[in-house]
DNA sequence: GATTTGCTTGACACGGTGTCAATTGACACT
DNA sequence: AGTGTCAATTGACACCGTGTCAAGCAAATC
């Protein structure tokens, strides 16, 4: 499957992911992804030093193979602010189903480990800051909706663009992506775009 | 503190319950829960055949004491859809931080536990009838906004209502439980009522 | 040829859940 | 008083997954 002269940590990462993706992140552990890498648990422990720091190494990872920064870049070359939302959201909605599997798993991670949560509050902010992005573009416009201070705007565009809002919306109610980004759109639309009548 | 003459089991219930609270319904074990109902560990075991029984227990008992029936009443007896919607929220967010300690802890087993699990999503799907029957209110009215199929709407409402869009609200963001309750319905109705102007 | 580097094997400690067996103490029935 | 029952206690232990440690091994490097 994977080439066979890559570096062991690599092969880890590369495990790390297929494993979590495969499983939807639970469930997974540490000598299942040695396994899958094809070496001994402890190896894993050459490269990392404990599971919470492989998954955080393994969402960078992910991070890198994905270029999450080139395909954010539509959204940021918006020439206004409902384009840049709906962009972002685009963007965000195509991605999460790609990593939801290590994100999971890091997720889950966050109640046993420090550092799992602050690796994950980290990437949560970081999105946060699109969404803030998206909200001040709308400002700028003058399109921002009546009510909304940009703070209150942001967070609760932040909070409905979150995982396990997608989770529920996929999986409980029986969504596909494509249907959540047309649904998510149309409500941050209604929800944050002032009517120009 | 809780009066002397209580049969154990409820002893125990109480204890859980005040521990999750307590603890955010992280880090709280068997061990501690038996040593704050005043008994030995193995006791606990002789009312509860593991870890996610009592979490299910916990959550039923706590229920009761809410008297979550009660308090839905005047939500069931609005006479418009945008009341009832309004009424709901309110009720439900008032709800939210009284219950979150045990939610969480359920929320968490979920992942090891089948039972935790089927529990968690047997009261969520109670909680989607409320909304369901909001925007069935709405939709009765002719109010429901324009786009909004009745099971789409119902998913949105649920799915923005659930305990994780609280946690990230009131947690990360700082808002207290009223200004939760109060954007909610802001939002709420600026998504799901039509507007007649 | 000796050393270093990366990995292997196997054993083990720790923490939390859940199980088991033997024991104790209180109460109730005759 | 004697017997039985019931609830709880004590202490030991199995299981699992994480993380650690020590000894060994094989290929690459000097």
């Amino acid at each position: 499957m994977s080439s066979e002269e890559l570096e062991t940590r690599q092969r880890i990462l590369i495990a790390t992911v297929e494993m979590l993706e495969q499983h939807g992140g639970r469930g997974v552990r540490m000598g299942d992804i040695a396994k899958a890498a094809g070496i001994s648990r402890q190896a894993v422990y050459l490269h990392f030093s404990s599971r919470a720091d492989l998954l955080v190494a393994a969402t960078q990872y992910l991070d890198e193979v994905l270029e999450i920064d080139r395909r954010l870049a539509p959204s940021r070359a918006a020439t206004s602010g409902v384009e840049r939302l709906a962009l972002y959201i685009d963007c965000w909605g195509n991605y999460i189903p790609e990593i939801y599997g290590v994100a999971k798993a890091l997720l889950l991670a966050q109640d046993t480990d420090e550092a799992a949560a602050a690796a994950w509050k980290d990437r949560m902010l970081a999105m946060r800051d699109g969404c803030r992005a998206a909200i001040d573009a709308l400002h700028s416009d003058g399109m921002l909706a009546q009510g909304w201070t940009r703070k209150n705007a942001t967070d609760v565009l932040w909070t409905m663009l979150l995982v396990p809002t997608w989770e529920n919306l996929t999986g409980e109610c029986g969504w596909s992506t494509q249907q959540y980004i047309r649904w998510m759109k149309a409500v941050a639309k209604r929800t944050f775009v002032e009517e120009r009548k």
